[in-house]
RNA sequence: GGGCGCUUAGCUCAGUUGGCUAGAGCAUCUCGUUUACACCGAGAGGGUCAGGGGUUCGAGUCCCUUAGCGCCCACCA
């Protein structure tokens, strides 16, 4: 008997009629914070990666949004003390550009307002990121712990910048010093090596008389700070001047070089000859520094020439290139100008051309043995993924971090924008070094001197560096420190492997080495970047990106998920658009529906404890396919697949119990005892939005909520792996197989669905119901006694239907030939002796099939 | 210049350590109001697994090679 009304579920589901009120009640639970968990542990944690400061939620923060979250659902299911820890960073050069570009709109700029109101700007514009940060990061059904919300400029993380700078500093691994860096003009700051990207370009290639040589460049300019030459130490041309000083006169201009020796030197490129300019290019200062050649300062920060640079002086870099080349070319000092296309080094955040340059800044040392330890920096972050204690997925990435660290240069880590953590030195009248915690501590170490604190900020990524347990309140022993760190798994995007991950590792390697683990993690999981149907790039110039809001608003936030999760794999770049997305708004549909179905069916909603008695095969057959599918799914999950698990939830809940199961039930409850069917309904539909919650939260929850548990389905008990029972599942194989011959033999012989035509069956595994549940899903009249029709078998079974379309010709030639390939492969000695019995028995029953179903013919 | 990845149905992709007549979703075609769902159901068509060679009883899967595409790294002035 059915009940009415016990339930309110519409037809279709609309997510947007509940995910927000959803997301509001587990907040409200507190649920998202390990301390309300009854969970005694172990402690699972997650870092959130701190999203940027443009505060636009793209598919690329919503895709790994979606794998962590999922991560963290599950662990929590699984009975771990949870705890995600959500934040955001304050992104240094990216948020004064963007600030720098809105300032720019209103006709001024950061030195007029002056520095204190420039941070205040800034700080304004990072406020209201923020606030559309959480917000979308709530849309997307994140399961953090707001109550722990980092950010890497707040007291409380600056306490531990300034810590781990100081600690630096005593032990030598950060210094001053003048060399050569990445200058980006536009920006007016000095760069990292990695935050300077390269971009194919048109240049020419200057070829200059230059005393007795001919010197090839795409920078003439750099030529007036010249201080040497190299050759190839085999080039016999120019042995003669190898290891003396020469002046050369460019256009009037005099400089003096040293002729030296190098193998870097192709002498086979341009002249063969290398004119050095150490102030103004990285390779040229390492010459400087190997041969001892004089470091001239030709190029100022802001782009011109200083005295050095003669008559040219005071002019912008491109000015002065053409005025000398004019000058040269008026000296006859120029052979020839070829076209030529070279990399032109920009800046990360504005693309505005690099400019390499000597300059007084700050550096970490990652070629220095540590105090008392023998190793570097460079060492130790080597050696804890070649030992395994921290593990990439996917393992390729090990060694492109090992590529990059292994060529890691000493991090230049002092910038000159002004929104950041100042640097943590103050200098005395007399340029005596201070490195203090605070203002008042310097004052001390001063005796009465006067102070200034150095003007720049440090590099972002110092900071972000110590987000995994700067977050949990480091340098203080605290309580969140002892029991999260370190995180159990970093999930972010493989192109920040080196700006972020490498320098987390390097960060906790040294500066927790006291602590019981030092690692800032155990796995990184990369995900690969979201892209569009044809594979580019999504990009607003492009007009081709998607709005993950856009479609959260047509499709829910759990379809997005899924489509961001299914067909996903680690490291791996994926194409997302629209109709993928309709898909899966179509499944969680599916899932309702499933369930109200269920709900509809079921005499009452109730939780069932125990895996309840299966009556029939079908109800055997559905628990052993749900028991593999719990094993695969959890199985899957710990290893990270995620869409493989995601995949095999699909397939169960569409083509297994709802095609199957649900049809087959409505056959066969009417047969058996009251009730028997509601407890295999419940049990499954229970558990599965267990499985599916990690994937499709919003929806499972809705859902749950039919049980009127009082709980969340966010803290449920994940599924206990049992025994499975293959044999079942080879029987009810058998079954379906009979039902689609028959719909498939109807289907050819142009038999209505409704003609109910007659059929004989007979079966060495099925019974007799199991032949009747055939024939109704068939839609034919089983008669006791064989017929003259299309005959037709599966493994186990036959039957004849009343139609009379025969195996055509050719259906029966490739039965035939495959028959012919089998029966010769089962013969062949070597086959025999070396497969394994196994696939042995597999060919021989496929064999037989084969036979059974030609001979029916 | 070095390194890595990709190439499977019209499209987007699965295919564990080699072992069903290579699968799914979307799209296409045919049929269907069987009271959970048309955001649905039943069925069909469509692939010399980029090309070539090798190892093996057996290759989409392993090895070599060619081609195309993509990404990362690199100081050729």
């Amino acid at each position: 008997m059915k009940k009415e009304n016990k339930i309110d579920m519409p037809k279709a589901y609309e997510a947007g009629n509940y995910e927000d009120q959803i997301y509001q009640d587990w907040e409200q639970s507190g649920l998202f914070n390990p301390d309300n968990l009854k969970s005694t542990g172990p402690e699972f944690t997650i870092s959130m990666p701190p999203p940027n400061a443009t505060g636009v939620l793209h598919l690329g923060h919503a895709a790994a949004l979606a794998y962590e979250d999922l991560i963290i659902r599950y662990q929590r299911l699984q009975g771990k003390k949870t705890l995600w820890l959500p934040g955001t960073d304050h992104a240094a050069i990216a948020t004064q550009t963007k600030v720098e570009k809105i300032l720019a709109e209103e006709g001024t700029d950061r030195r007029a307002l002056g520095r204190d109101k420039f941070l205040d700007k800034v700080q304004e514009f990072v406020a209201g990121s923020q606030d559309t940060i959480r917000k979308q990061t709530r849309k997307m059904g994140a399961s953090c712990d707001w109550s722990r919300e980092a950010y890497t400029l707040s007291n409380e993380l600056s306490v531990a910048v300034n810590e781990a700078f100081i600690k630096m500093y005593n032990d030598g691994l950060i210094y001053r010093g003048n060399r050569i860096v990445n200058w980006c003009p536009r920006c007016g700051s000095t760069l990292a090596d990695d935050e300077v990207e390269y971009k194919e370009q048109q240049a020419r290639l200057y070829y200059i008389k230059y005393g007795p040589f001919t010197v090839a460049t795409t920078r003439p300019e750099t030529k007036l700070a010249d201080t040497g030459v190299a050759v190839h130490p085999d080039d016999q041309r120019y042995q003669k001047y190898v290891g003396k000083d020469l002046e050369i006169d460019l256009a009037g201009h005099k400089i003096k070089v040293k002729v030296f020796t190098d193998k870097e030197v192709d002498p086979e490129f341009g002249s063969g000859v290398v004119g050095g300019t150490p102030a103004h290019s990285v390779v040229d200062f390492e010459f400087a520094q190997k041969h001892k050649l004089e470091v001239i300062k030709l190029i100022n920060e802001d782009g011109k020439l200083l005295e050095s640079g003669g008559k040219y002086a005071g002019l912008n870099v491109l000015v002065a290139r053409e005025k000398f080349v004019a000058d040269l070319q008026k000296s006859k000092q120029i052979e020839k100008i070829e076209d030529y296309q070279n990399n032109l080094s920009i800046c990360y955040r504005c693309d505005t051309p690099i400019e390499p340059l000597t300059s007084e800044q700050w550096f970490v040392a990652v070629d220095k043995k540590l105090p008392g330890r023998k190793k570097t920096l460079k060492e130790l972050s080597l050696e804890v993924v070649r030992s395994g204690d921290i593990e990439i997925v996917p393992k390729r990435f090990e060694k492109t971090y090992y590529h990059w660290m292994e060529n890691l240069h000493d991090w230049c880590i002092s910038r000159q924008i002004w929104w950041g953590h100042r640097i943590p030195v103050w200098y005395t009248e007399n340029n005596e070094v201070i490195v203090a915690r605070t203002e008042v501590e310097a004052q001390k170490l001063a005796k009465g001197k006067k102070i200034t604190q150095d003007l720049d900020t440090l590099d972002t990524w110092f900071s972000s560096s110590l987000w995994t347990f700067s977050t949990l309140g480091w340098p203080d022993k605290t309580k969140d420190f002892k029991n999260f760190h370190p995180n159990q798994v970093m999930e972010t995007g493989y192109d920040i492997l080196f700006f972020w991950v490498a320098r987390m590792i390097l960060m906790s390697e040294y500066l927790l080495a006291k602590e019981k683990d030092s690692r800032p993690f155990k796995t990184v999981y990369l995900h690969g970047m979201i892209r569009d149907q044809d594979g580019k790039k999504m990009s607003k110039s492009k007009g081709n990106g998607i709005d993950p809001l856009d479609m959260i608003d047509k499709f829910g936030t759990d379809a997005l998920r899924l489509s961001l999760v299914i067909g996903a794999a680690p490291g791996a770049d994926m194409r997302l658009y629209e109709d993928k997305i309709a898909g899966y708004r179509n499944f969680v549909n599916k899932l309702w529906n499933i369930s109200r179905f269920i709900f509809g069916q079921v005499n009452e909603i109730k939780q069932i404890k125990t895996e309840p008695k299966p009556i029939t095969l079908t109800d055997k057959w559905i628990l052993a396919e749900f028991n593999k599918l719990a094993v695969e799914v959890t199985s899957d999950l710990e290893k990270y697949k995620f869409s493989s698990a995601g995949e095999k939830l699909y397939e169960f809940t569409w083509a297994k119990l709802a095609d199957w199961y649900l049809e087959i039930a409505k056959l066969e409850t009417p047969r058996h005892a009251q009730g028997s069917k509601d407890q295999i309904l419940l049990y499954i539909l229970e558990r599965l939005l267990v499985l599916w919650h990690p994937f499709t939260p919003f929806v499972t929850e809705v859902i749950w909520k039919e049980f009127k548990t009082g709980g969340f389905l966010m803290v449920a008990d994940w599924p206990q792996a049992k025994k499975v029972d293959n044999k079942v599942l080879d029987n009810f194989a058998d079954l379906q197989d009979l039902v689609t011959q028959i719909r498939n033999i109807k289907a050819e012989n142009k038999i209505a669905p409704t003609d109910f035509v007659d059929c004989y069956l007979t079966s060495q595994v099925l019974s007799r119901d199991d032949l009747q549940v055939v024939a109704q899903l068939g839609r034919v009249t089983l008669q006791a006694e064989a017929i003259n029709g299309t005959k037709f078998a599966t493994a186990h079974s036959q039957g004849e239907i009343n139609a009379t379309k025969a195996m055509t010709d050719k259906e029966k030639q490739v039965l035939e030939k495959y028959i012919k390939s089998m029966e010769a492969k089962v013969k062949n000695k070597s086959f025999v002796s070396n497969a394994p019995k196994e696939v042995i028995k597999d060919n021989k029953k496929r064999l037989a099939e084969a036979k059974n179903k030609l001979a029916n013919q």
